[in-house]
DNA sequence: AAGCTGGCCAACCGCCGGCAT
DNA sequence: AATGCCGGCGGTTGGCCAGCT
């Protein structure tokens, strides 16, 4: 069994893995007595270990109920589901697996589902889709050379276009996979979806190109990347060449995705896994705002989901107009933040809804709210 | 074949809260 | 109210093991 080697503690208790006459000792004596005293077990059970050592084997690994073996898919989403709500109460979580203890499930995360949230882009932490991959523009040089390596060319002589190229993508993160961690094959697949999401075309494949960002794309992005519209449409430019099939369009990145009830009620859902939490429980979830449908599918990056509403508070509080106030984008419930936005807006100006983009251009420039590592990258 | 490395997981450690005195 | 005991919990560690060089 693996552990730790057999030693002492300084009152001659022995420590480390437990042997199969120990364990046998332990069960005969619960068997007969119950556990009682975990403090009084040892000695009466003819056990040289300490109570708290004695409850751990059993709870742990002892215990008749244990349930041995790998993990289930259905296990695994839950898991993440309940670690979504309860973050690391892994006791509480442990409630909701039968025959799992909290132990097995804390190492189960640390060694499986961490990392594979991770590779979804998610943090493990917020369940919100990690802003570190943010920076991937900065790493763009770095991208570009992995990807043209893999094709035989320069970097020099990759563009924009052959990282929105769908037959050439899946070759990429092969690239990637095998050079880079998940976290660079996550950049990687969040900037192809940016630059589709900036390329007027995507979702038509029209040959025109408009002169001016989608507004409807524009406010999503600009929320998501905390960065200002006249930045972003700096980003726009670099895409602006791209002429991406409709079908390369990932589709959790269209307008019907945004629009999708999926993103609209990114809230705590009250599907069965949710049943039997303490209303404290869902108090200290409270601001988790992915959903258990958002993890069903480990296929690729999330969809775009903003940022918390405090770090859209942060963004725009007191710095009057946001661009899209004009714009009702009729997203839903909590997850609304333009709403939540213009509701805070009309409160203290009533025309605040008629105000056009442009009227606020200047603002908007001035806005250091906005201003982060982005806008650096993107100028 | 031998050495190295990282993954995995049982077990330990330290802290905390509830309870009895 | 203060103190000590006990069980529970989450974080961390140590060492086995498999895969790689």
């Amino acid at each position: 069994m693996m552990g730790r080697s057999s030693s002492s503690d300084e009152n001659g208790l022995k420590k480390g893995p437990w042997t199969p006459e120990e364990d046998q000792k332990l069960i005969d004596y619960i068997e007969r007595n119950g556990h009682g005293s975990w403090r009084a077990l040892p000695s009466l059970a003819g056990l040289n270990r300490c109570g708290k050592s004695c409850r751990l084997r059993w709870t742990n690994y002892l215990r008749p109920d244990i349930k041995r073996g790998n993990f289930t898919e259905d296990e695994e989403k839950l898991i993440i589901h309940l670690h979504s709500h309860l973050g690391n109460k892994w006791s509480a979580i442990a409630t909701h697996l039968p025959g799992r203890t909290d132990n097995e499930i804390k190492n189960f995360w640390n060694t499986h589902l961490k990392k594979k949230l991770l590779q979804m882009g998610i943090d493990p932490v917020t369940h919100q889709p990690r802003t570190d991959h943010l920076d991937i523009l900065a790493h763009l040089p770095q991208l570009l050379a992995i990807a043209a390596n893999n094709l035989g060319a320069t970097s020099l002589d990759l563009n924009i276009r052959d990282l929105l190229n769908p037959s050439l993508f899946d070759m990429n993160i092969t690239a990637l996979m095998s050079h880079s961690d998940a976290t660079q094959i996550a950049k990687f697949q969040l900037l192809q979806n940016i630059l589709q999401v900036l390329s007027p075309n995507a979702p038509t494949n029209t040959t025109s190109i408009p002169q001016n960002i989608d507004p409807f794309y524009a406010m999503q992005l600009s929320d998501y990347l905390k960065i200002n519209p006249q930045h972003l449409q700096n980003l726009q430019e670099l895409a602006m060449n791209v002429t991406p099939s409709a079908s390369s369009l990932p589709p959790f990145l269209t307008h019907d995705h945004f629009r999708s009830p999926t993103y609209q009620t990114l809230n705590l859902d009250n599907d069965q896994a949710s049943k039997g939490f303490s209303e404290q429980d869902i108090n200290r979830a409270h601001g988790v705002t992915v959903g258990k449908e958002e993890y069903l599918g480990f296929e690729s990056v999330p969809a775009l989901v903003p940022a918390s509403p405090e770090h859209l508070d942060q963004s725009y509080s007191g710095k009057g107009q946001s661009p899209g106030a004009n714009v009702n984008i009729g997203l839903g419930n909590s997850c609304n933040l333009k709403q939540k936005q213009s509701e805070h807006l009309s409160s203290s100006d009533p025309t605040s809804t008629a105000t056009t983009i442009d009227a606020n251009w200047p603002e908007f420039m001035d806005d250091e709210a906005s201003g982060c590592y982005w806008k650096e990258i993107i100028e």
